[in-house]
DNA sequence: TATAGTGTACTAATGAACTATAACAATAGA
DNA sequence: TCTATTGTTATAGTTCATTAGTACACTATA
């Protein structure tokens, strides 16, 4: 897996299961890889992805069940939450910043379009 | 200085200093703050600060001078390139977090309008 | 010339993240 | 019951960011 060496690695991996979680590639309910494959999936190590998967099961996004593997919560509800607040902490972030650069709430629409379109025909 | 526990501390620092530099609170060709001040101002250590600075001089962005001081370039094209790089920078981020959460063009474009709607009520 | 203020460099110590490795606990199935 | 697979926990060592403290090099100025 590709990590930004500026962020901790499993706080990335931590991500990268959200986007699982939300997209629906991991569904409600579904079981998760063993922790041992998803060390090697991610090329981390086992106490790495045990880190994350830690902090998930705090959050009750996924339950663990010892002896049989990590499930993803089948609490439709709490998955649209994370979404939101994912997508809200994102957008928040990208306004602070750009806002901080002295962009208007306009400029930062135009540049967002503007990149969308130089984008679009570069679909890999 | 309030920093994010994710992120090394002196690549926050480079980044709050780019920012004075863009927004011209650091005009070209303007003296900085004394390393010692600057650690000081951010509550960081001088040596924290001085890996920030280096990467920065390195850069071209800032040039030293031993014995008088730090001083922002007076090159205005590499701050206006540098500013477009960050923008760039942070909508490719922003937008690539979420397409993966499997939002469409769109409908990033819409959470966008809302977020900033929302937020013009509560200026700090 | 002496002094204060500047950038720069170095050492040593601390703490966090990460890794390799191993062991333990619970479950499922032959 | 034995074995394989799962989650969980622990130890030890490495690397890197950060800090405190000290010292050195250069510049301006009284």
């Amino acid at each position: 897996m590709n990590f930004d060496d500026k962020v901790p690695i499993y706080y990335q991996i931590k991500n990268y299961l959200y986007h699982k979680i939300i997209t629906g590639t991991l569904a409600p309910g579904a079981k998760l890889p063993s922790v041992r494959q998803l060390a090697i999936d991610v090329t981390a190590n086992v106490n790495t992805v045990q880190r994350a998967l830690a902090e998930m099961i705090t959050e009750k996004i996924i339950i663990s069940q010892r002896g049989k593997g990590n499930f993803v919560t089948e609490d439709i509800d709490s998955i649209k939450h994370l979404k939101k607040a994912l997508v809200t902490k994102q957008l928040s972030l990208s306004y602070k910043q750009l806002h901080a650069l002295n962009l208007t709430d306009d400029e930062i629409l135009a540049e967002l379009k503007d990149y969308m379109k130089n984008r679009s025909g570069e679909h890999e």
